[in-house]
DNA sequence: TAGATTGTTAATCGATTAACAATC
DNA sequence: TAGATTGTTAATCGATTAACAATC
């Protein structure tokens, strides 16, 4: 029996989103049922690696049949927070930060931005995508109101910590940290490190691997 | 010794831009040298975990003293090819795409847009921060030309395999995957998968398991 | 020398893979 | 029944942590 308080692996928390959009896919094509055998073929994953994984959410598969799909996807969005609406708040409208508030895919996955915040006057008093942006210096007032726990945090690099100690001071329980820098927090605060530069450096190392493999 | 080729464990390559953003940090604030010791209670690790990811760079520290901070910092982008310079097509020039083809930070970070592809007419013949938009179907053609081995693929969900297949046909090596679609890939081609929504997962899951704790 | 730091080697921990039992 | 699939339990693999030797 899955236990909603065994903590799910992270690798396994990254690979559920793959088998929903597969899964969306495959309703899009028309399927009814799917099998964690026909997923793991198609993305290119071990399947005892799928089972092992769904043992986590609590999903029912019948055998030789697979999955309802519907039900999978419901599931599956319910079990990684897609349809829960999640508010926050953004911090550091640069040009990151306004291409998040651009995108309107998140609320699709159970975030909303309700606010932003910089320092700039020039953007305070203004809005994107009809989100307003305020003074950073609003910021305890307005979360007093709210009781938003989420912060999206994209300042600049040198600008990273301190902003997130004020997120912290005013209530924010999780922060979603898209510098490349490595905030230090309490143990209760939860951070999510999404650094498009780690990435760019995994990919280059990868690729040059490949090709001295090549030169052999 | 380090060696260029053992494999760097994709956790360590994580870690080391955070390295890299923390000495640089430190050599604004005027600091010459740095101690792993010191880095890693700044930010918040183990030190022997930095001391055991810095045994796969080639630097060298000196006892009771620390590390030279410019040559580490060089030492790192060299390491983690910052410092050259990648060139890269860029695959759908929807919201998320034209966000990435607006970002300058990139190019500071080794990696070089010279091109987008698109389908939409609309789109085709435009520029976005001098980066001409082009239709897919000239693709081929102009990667023979210039023989680009980065792809960056913002495309919607449904044509991210397709869109996958045509690039790795054209001659593209890596392929930066922005879509929550698990693509297949043969393989020699390098895949690095930077899909927000599934760090939206882990962040929702930890931040309930948080609430549930508190609770008891 | 004493103390601090690098950097390696061994022990632990956790995730992945493999094997297999249960079920329809 | 035979075969395919779910889903669990055990074995393997790799990364992290701890201990410690080497160095200035």
């Amino acid at each position: 029996m899955p236990n909603v308080f065994v903590k799910v692996p992270e690798p396994t928390l990254r690979r559920l989103p793959w088998y929903l959009a597969y899964a969306k896919l495959a309703r899009q094509q028309g399927e009814t049922h799917l099998s964690s055998t026909q997923i793991a073929q198609k993305i290119g994953i071990d399947a005892s690696q799928v089972a092992k994984d769904f043992s986590f959410v609590t999903v029912s598969g019948k055998t030789r049949v697979g999955y309802e799909i519907d039900e999978l996807i419901t599931t599956l969005e319910q079990f990684l927070g897609f349809t829960n609406c999640h508010k926050a708040f953004l911090f550091g409208a640069g040009s990151l930060g306004s291409s998040l508030l651009h995108d309107n895919g998140l609320t699709q996955y159970g975030l909303e931005v309700v606010a932003a915040f910089d320092i700039k006057v020039e953007l305070v008093g203004t809005q994107i995508n009809r989100i307003p942006i305020q003074h950073l210096d609003r910021f305890m007032e307005i979360q007093a109101q709210t009781g938003v726990q989420i912060g999206i945090l994209t300042v600049p690099v040198n600008q990273a910590q301190e902003v997130a100690d004020i997120m912290i001071a005013g209530g924010i329980k999780a922060i979603w940290n898209f510098t490349p820098f490595r905030i230090r927090v309490p143990e209760d605060i939860v951070v999510q490190n999404t650094s498009l530069y780690a990435h760019l450096a995994v990919m280059f190392n990868r690729l040059r691997g490949l090709l001295e493999e090549e030169k052999e």
